[in-house]
DNA sequence: ACTTTAAATTGACTTATATCAAGCCTATTT
DNA sequence: AAATAGGCTTGATATAAGTCAATTTAAAGT
């Protein structure tokens, strides 16, 4: 299956809606394939983010560097989700963030006015929107409350049950960020959790 | 102002769209006004979130309470606000969540498809839901990263100069709750800025 | 296959924040 | 005005997680 194939079928399967012949040609003479190597930034922390991208294959961390140079992960982002800092992309701002590629990475990339004219002509388009903002606020409200209720290990435990494959395909140093710990105190859970 | 006038006001500032009088006729005869006293529940853990509510006066908050009977407090909301478990609302789940009223609280409430008819018939209604969601995202992204990267302090600060009423508004208790703190640690805080 | 580099583990120690307990205000109720 | 309760402060102590440093293991590059 070809990346807008992929694509197409996200579109359709999430919004519960068709695309039209000419939804398709829309999208793909606006949507830009774009390939980064591993370790390549998609933005970079000081930048506007200019795109948003659909991820066809591969991974990506979006992150923070504080002034004592610890490096913060927000969000760990794989196929079919999108990627971008919304804030940025949304009021043209300088992102605080920054987005980089953790294995080769396939995206579909477009910018912030032409979405607004796929919002506008492409029904299944703005279905999907809806759909994800929902998904977004539910993931969220989630997340949120993990991070302020759980205890470190908690929230590992929470990781292992909803996002397995994670485990598997980023360093455990990345997990102990996402989570919100060192990677030493990770690398203890785990030894205790096998007890 | 009268509580829809107030309503009607904030559909069209945040959405950028007129509404038509019909659109105002729609509207009026399906959100109720539901007056609830202080420390009346909106919602309780265990029950459908059937309703959102729009916040004309008064304000809540949304909590947890884990098994050692810890509140947790995720969201304080004031006027012009939504109130809801989205999650709930969204998806007719159990709600792991209380909503209470803090202050005497008037809102205008409606129910999940109720909230559908007015998406496909109201313009300014969907477009104000997607200006909405792209505000929450950006909140929410905000508030995830000063839970994960900021210190107690840090957080703090950021409460201040984002929120300075909250301060005058809400208890200290419900201030730290709301920051992951215990009131000991808040109140030991705000002793040492003084410094 | 060997070398180099990066990631994960382990131990000793430090720090931030929570917990427990007591006392003190400041309201509200009677 | 007295009484009660809820919220705030303060001190002493406990605990979870972070930091630093050394070592082992695994991965990547040549």
């Amino acid at each position: 299956m070809s990346n807008f194939e992929v694509f197409f079928d996200y579109i359709q399967k999430i919004s519960g809606k068709l695309l039209s012949e000419d939804d398709k040609q829309l999208l793909m003479a606006h949507f830009k394939p774009k390939k980064l190597r591993k370790r390549q930034y998609f933005l970079q922390e000081g930048d506007v983010c200019k795109y948003i991208g659909f991820i066809v294959k591969g991974s990506a961390r979006t992150f923070t560097v504080d002034e004592k140079g610890h490096e913060n992960i927000l969000k760990l982002s794989v196929e079919n989700w999108w990627l971008a800092d919304f804030e940025s992309f949304y009021l043209l701002t300088p992102s605080r963030f920054n987005i980089e590629a953790l294995e080769e990475l396939e995206v579909l990339q477009s910018t912030n006015t032409q979405i607004e004219e796929f919002l506008k002509n492409i029904p299944a388009f703005s279905a999907m929107q809806n759909v994800i903002s929902q998904n977004n606020t539910i993931a969220t409200q989630k997340r949120m409350q993990t991070a302020f209720s759980y205890t470190a290990e908690e929230r590992y435990e929470d990781l292992v049950s909803n996002y397995p494959n994670f485990l598997q395909r980023f360093p455990q140093n990345m997990i102990a960020s996402y989570l919100g710990l060192s990677p030493e105190t990770l690398s203890r859970i785990k030894k205790n959790s096998f007890k």
